[in-house]
DNA sequence: TCCTACGATGGACTGAGTCCAAGTCAAGAA
DNA sequence: TTCTTGACTTGGACTCAGTCCATCGTAGGA
């Protein structure tokens, strides 16, 4: 555990935070001066791997890290401005899919995404 | 409709297709030698602005252009090997999400992809 | 104190995609 | 028929996110 390290745990601390790698690398460059990109991506890596931090993709932008990793949730994403908020569905998305439609898959995981527009985005 | 969107046309013909847009270039450059990526970018933009084609990002890798557009469908892929099937799901994905979730979002789009292991990847 | 190994660093590099200035071409005007 | 115009295409430069790598610093052990 290395300052840097810390320096990345500490800013990815909290519920509800969906930032880009940069904002990671420029939050943590407030505290830590001369801290690089690359040492940001390799502790992200790390947490990813380790299950701390869920990594979420989204269509074309850059992927966002996501601290709240032991409460399962979905997203919902503003097409407009791209802001992200956890939502919990009902259900199991997993039960939606019959075992005809699975083709031999072991099928482990469901990601949803709703879109459309945030109130602001109107 | 010049050569060019004929040819990036024809070759997002049929169902169960989800190619890449370098995919799409060399399989359309296959036909008419000196097409460009540009142009093949421009076309499948829009035809995804019409509506005939629907773009599947993919986790950090190349989006891929699914012709299949008229019918409503959810994605399974493989998590290793990255091979992409249509299912079918039951019910309806955006009925999961009560009114308290929707937090004054306009929500019109759910976008499911199921991800696991195909019979290939064991 | 000196070594060593792990991690950090910054810069080069890649892949996907966008942008743009210049070239081509077809259809309508004269 | 020839000219004009505008839409489409082209290739290359460029951007952005992310990866790779050779080198450097440093904490801890001998
Ligand atoms: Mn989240
Ligand atoms: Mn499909
Ligand atoms: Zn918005
Ligand atoms: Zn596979």
């Amino acid at each position: 555990m290395t300052s840097q390290r810390r320096v990345v745990a500490e800013v990815l601390d909290g519920d509800h935070v969906h930032l880009t790698a940069d904002e990671v690398h420029a939050r943590a460059a407030h505290r830590l001066p001369e801290i690089s990109r690359a040492t940001v991506y390799n502790t992200l890596g790390e947490l990813v791997s380790l299950g701390e931090v869920i990594e979420v993709s989204t269509d074309g932008r850059a992927k966002r890290y996501d601290p709240n990793a032991h409460h399962p949730h979905q997203h919902l994403v503003c097409s407009n401005c791209g802001t992200i908020r956890d939502v919990h569905p009902t259900g199991n998305p997993l039960a939606d899919l019959p075992a005809e439609e699975r083709f031999g898959f072991t099928v482990s995981e469901v990601e949803v995404t709703y879109r459309g527009l945030c109130p602001s985005c109107v």
